[in-house]
RNA sequence: GGGGGCGUGGUGUAGCCUGGUUCAACACACCUGCCUGUCACGCAGGAGACCGCGGGUUCAAAUCCCGUCGCUCCCGCCA
């Protein structure tokens, strides 16, 4: 029989239908047996009554375990006194496709919520929270409608590599590999690929894939392995076209999302999907930093913002601006990568950006330096030696449109707008500093 | 890498400050029995932890001290 799924079984009161997923509670009573079951869709209550007839039915059930996985075969039974949607599977048969243990390492219904080492060791149980799949679902729907945008727009999409030969950032931590008899490189971010792109004229390209930082970061906010959403595009007049695109680019994929998930995620998250209206609030660093004075804080390093100096200007933003974005534009060029375009009259100062959401830093963009001469000019200036990144500087050698682009975290994105406290609940499986398992 | 907090049955917690007859408790899960429809089912009973690990102080340590490991948060780094 064709399987039925949990929330279309309103339309099928009266008819035989099978349904298949887990065991989230068994109520065996003298004389009646109850189960409530869970698939992706939903929650069912399945009934048998005990009797002679039914005894090896009545039997299974007896010696059944919750988070088993099962096949419930009966008639579907209108009945107002269920909570589970009023109706009701009367069972014909069960079988136990996968048991499970009697004792389970955490606790799945979410009566308990486990300390979170051991909600990431059994992350397979954690995740069959409705609530933890829904955010998954939540990153789903996200990503398509980034790519419906992209695509509307005319972006390739690439695939960059994850292996190279030097280091893809200046100052970030690298991790080695052995490859065959020398070394190689976990990519860091597909920076000089999606600029490689540019001066192969694709003009405007996108990649969603793993970056990889070796940095020893406790924070709710890090992961040595993330997925990065990248983008670049040509022949822009500077980072205000890269964060115009951004912010269209958002509240487009914000908007598909609470027309798709909006009400499921308030329901679980009690939070609003909130379509963010363009522009985006702009703030020069300088700027930035003269409201955190007013408001009594100055950051340690100068010309940056700390977690704390983010967390006050997004207040500030929200408060006078009434916007949960806000861009952070002209970082002093000490502070930045050496590709980063510096403004003509003003050199000490980039083209570049960040995104702050809500406190938090989601994204850093910019226009870059195309000119051969003045990127290596600034490569020197930041003491990087060229040799290693010589085939990058190549490509600014033979005709390179001006270009500019951004990456995007997703998973800060997902912890953001779900409200959730840390990067690790929002990530299908951790990668920490002393986590690779599972 | 620097600083703070935490580490008690399968899970979540109490006890720690003010060491010793509430020092191993409570809830969930689990086991046994009972229960005419439950829906956080209920009721009765039961099993399960040498209190992260090592050392020290003391007549006596889950409790105080030191070390160590792990987790977590803040800072640094950033997506």
């Amino acid at each position: 029989m064709q399987r039925t799924l949990i929330k279309d079984l309103h339309a099928a009161v009266g008819r035989e239908v099978a349904v298949q997923g887990w065991v989230k509670a068994i109520r065996d009573q003298k004389r009646v047996q109850f189960l409530i079951l869970r698939d992706p869709t939903g929650l069912a209550q399945a009934t048998v009554e005990r009797s002679p007839e039914k005894a090896v039915l009545n039997d299974r059930i007896a010696v059944l375990t919750r988070e088993s996985a099962v096949t419930v075969s009966g008639t579907v039974v209108a009945n107002p006194i269920v909570k589970t949607g009023g109706i009701e599977i009367s069972i014909r048969d069960l079988t136990v496709d996968g048991p499970a243990d009697r004792l389970l390492p955490i606790d799945v219904s979410g009566v308990q919520e486990p300390n979170p080492e051991i909600r990431l060791n059994w992350r397979f149980l954690d995740l069959r929270r409705p609530e933890n799949l829904l955010v998954f679902q939540v990153q789903t729907v996200i990503e398509h409608a980034m790519r419906e945008y992209w695509l509307q727009e005319g972006f390739v999409e690439i695939h960059s590599p994850k292996l190279m030969g030097s280091a893809s950032e200046s100052g970030a931590e690298v991790f080695t590999v052995e490859y065959f008899d020398r070394p190689a490189y976990l990519a860091q971010s597909p920076q000089f690929y999606k600029q490689m792109a540019m001066a192969a004229g694709f003009e405007r390209v996108f990649e969603i894939g793993p970056a990889f930082r070796a940095d020893p970061s406790f924070t709710p906010r890090h992961a040595t392995e993330f997925t990065s959403v990248d983008m670049e595009m040509s022949w822009i007049d500077s980072h205000e076209d890269v964060m115009a695109f951004e912010e269209r680019w958002l509240q487009y994929a914000l908007e598909r999302l609470r027309d798709r998930l909006g009400t499921q995620i308030h329901d679980t998250f009690d939070v609003d999907v909130v379509v963010p209206a363009v522009p985006f609030p702009r703030l020069p660093m300088a700027d930035a930093l003269k409201i955190l004075a007013r408001r009594g804080h100055t950051p340690e390093r100068a010309g940056d913002l700390d977690p704390a100096g983010e967390r006050l200007l997004s207040e500030y933003v929200a408060q006078e601006l009434h916007h949960q974005f806000v861009f952070v534009t002209d970082y002093p060029a000490a502070g930045r990568a050496f590709y980063h375009m510096r403004h003509e009259h003003e050199p000490a100062l980039t083209k570049g950006y960040d995104l702050l959401w809500n406190g938090i830093e989601v994204t850093t963009g910019a226009q870059r330096e195309h000119r051969y001469n003045v990127l290596v000019a600034q490569a020197e200036e930041k003491g990087l030696s060229l040799e290693p990144i010589q085939f990058y500087l190549d490509f600014f050698k033979y005709g390179c449109p001006p270009h500019g682009g951004f990456g995007f975290g997703l998973s800060r994105m997902l912890m953001v707008l779900l409200a959730r406290p840390n990067i690790r609940e929002v990530t299908f499986v951790y990668r920490g500093p002393t986590r690779l398992f599972p």
